[in-house]
DNA sequence: CGGTTTGTTGAGTTCTATCAACCGGGGTGG
DNA sequence: CCACCCCGGTTGATAGAACTCAACAAACCG
C-alpha cells in the first residue's frame, strides 16, 4: 500500500528507510503549521495525524486522517498549504524535501511508487469535496463511517466496525458540519438500523449496503 | 507552467511531444465517464475540459475546470474517478498510461516536472474542498471569481477581469450551490461593489483585497 | 466525590434550496 | 423585418436543512 517507510526494511527499497530521520510526537502536538517554509516531508509509522486548515474567520477544515502508512507534507509550493497536528502519540519519518526528491531520480521505482501514493491522495480529496458539495449530513456520515473502517480494516481493525479516535469535533470539521449535526446524525443513522452504537467511539455498520448507497448520493 | 505538451517542441523534452496523439472534441462532447477503463492521460492544448462527478441522486458535482496547458486522467485505479467532457471545441494530447510511465522512467526531469503538476492538483483539490465545506456562497464566489482571473491572466487574459465561459449550472454545480443562489451572490457582490458585471460572462473585479479576504474565509 | 470536559437533545434562527414568475437576448419562420 | 419562441439568467416567496444558543447527560480525572 502506502508503506514508503513502515517495514521498509524488508522491502526492495531500504535506501529510503535509512535516508530517514524518526521523530516521535505527542498527542495535539503540532508538526507544521500551513504557510510555514516547507523542507520536509513525512510519513506515519504509527498513530494518527491530521491535516487541516484554518480560515480567517476561525473555522477550520480537516483535509485528512492519516494512519499508518500515511505520506504527507507534499505541495507545489515553498510553504505547507495544510497545517498538520498529532491526533494521539505518533512516530513518523521525515525526510529532507530535496533529498527525497534525489531518492526518487535515483530509484524509479520509487518513484512510481510515489506516483501511486499521490494519485491516491488526489483521488481522496476528491472524494472529499464530493461529499462536502453534494452530499447531505447523514450521506456524509455514512461515507465517513465506511471510510474510517475499511482504512481500519487495512491496519489491522475488525471489518464492519469504525473506531472513532477522533473527536466530535473533528468529524465535524472534516464533514463541514457541526458537532450537533454530527451528533444527530448519528442518532438518526442507528434509529434507522443502519449502525449502532457499542460506545461513543466505536460504532458497528451494520448495513453497509445502505450506508454506501447514501455514500453515492442516492436520496434518502 | 504545467505546460506538458503545449509548446513542448521548443522545450528541452521533445519525447514527450512526439509521443502524443492528437485529439480533438466538439463542445459538449464527452472525453470519458467516471468508472471507464482508464488507458490514457490527457492534456489541454487549446479549449476548457470540465471534470466532474455524478451522485446517485442525480447531484453533479464539478471537480474542475481545466484549461490550456492542463493535465487530466491521473488515478490510481484501473479506471477512471471522475468523468471529462469539453467545455468548448478543444484539442488534446493523448497519452497512454502505460507508456507515460515508461516516459517519465526514461526522463527524470520530466517526472520530477509530473510531480509538481500533480501537487498543484492536489493543492487544488485541497482548496475546493475547503471552500465547500467552511466557505458561505458569498465567499465561494469571490473565490471563484479570483480563481478564474488568475488563472486567464496566465494564458493571456486580462488582469483584473473573469471571463466566464462556462454556464451558471456549471458554476453552482461546482461550487456546490444551485444557480440562484449563484446568481444572487453575484448581485450582491456588485451591489457592495467589489465587482462590476461588463457583460453577464465577463466580470471585472474591482476590490481585489476584499474578494481575496473573502475567500480566505473572513466574516462578512 | 466534585468539577471539568465531551457528547446529546431541544428550541429557535439563518442560509441555501425549491418552486415559480419574469426578463432579455438570439434564433427562426412567417 | 418583426413577431414569436426558447433558453439562460435574474428576482421573488416559501420551505427545509443545518447552524446557533442553551440545557442536560455522561464520561473523565484529579
Amino acid at each position: 500500500m502506502s508503506d514508503l517507510c513502515v517495514g521498509l526494511s524488508d522491502s526492495s527499497l531500504p535506501a529510503l528507510y535509512e535516508q530517514s530521520t524518526h521523530i516521535n510526537l505527542d498527542k495535539s502536538e503540532t508538526l507544521f503549521l500551513s504557510d510555514q517554509a516547507a523542507e520536509h516531508i513525512f510519513n506515519v509509522r504509527e498513530g494518527t495525524m491530521t491535516l487541516y486548515r484554518m480560515g480567517a474567520g476561525g473555522q477550520r477544515q480537516i483535509l485528512g486522517f492519516l494512519f499508518t502508512g500515511d505520506l504527507f507534507g507534499i505541495t507545489p509550493d515553498a510553504s505547507y498549504n495544510v497545517s498538520a497536528q498529532a491526533g494521539s502519540e505518533v512516530s513518523l519519518c521525515r525526510w529532507n524535501k530535496d533529498r527525497f526528491d534525489d531518492l526518487l531520480v535515483l530509484y524509479p521505482a520509487m518513484a512510481q511508487q510515489y506516483r501511486l501514493i499521490t494519485s491516491k491522495l488526489l483521488a481522496q480529496s476528491l472524494n472529499l469535496a464530493f461529499a462536502l458539495g453534494q452530499l447531505t449530513a447523514e450521506q456524509r456520515l455514512a461515507g465517513f463511517l465506511l471510510h474510517i473502517s475499511q482504512r481500519q480494516a487495512r491496519i489491522g481493525g475488525i471489518p464492519g466496525f469504525a473506531a472513532l479516535p477522533m473527536s466530535r469535533m473533528d468529524i465535524a470539521d472534516y464533514l463541514g458540519l457541526t458537532i450537533e449535526t454530527v451528533s444527530r446524525g448519528l442518532t438518526r443513522l442507528r434509529k434507522k438500523g443502519l449502525i449502532s452504537m457499542v460506545t461513543r467511539d466505536l460504532i458497528e455498520l451494520s448495513d453497509l449496503k445502505t450506508l454506501s448507497r447514501m455514500n453515492q448520493g442516492e436520496e434518502a
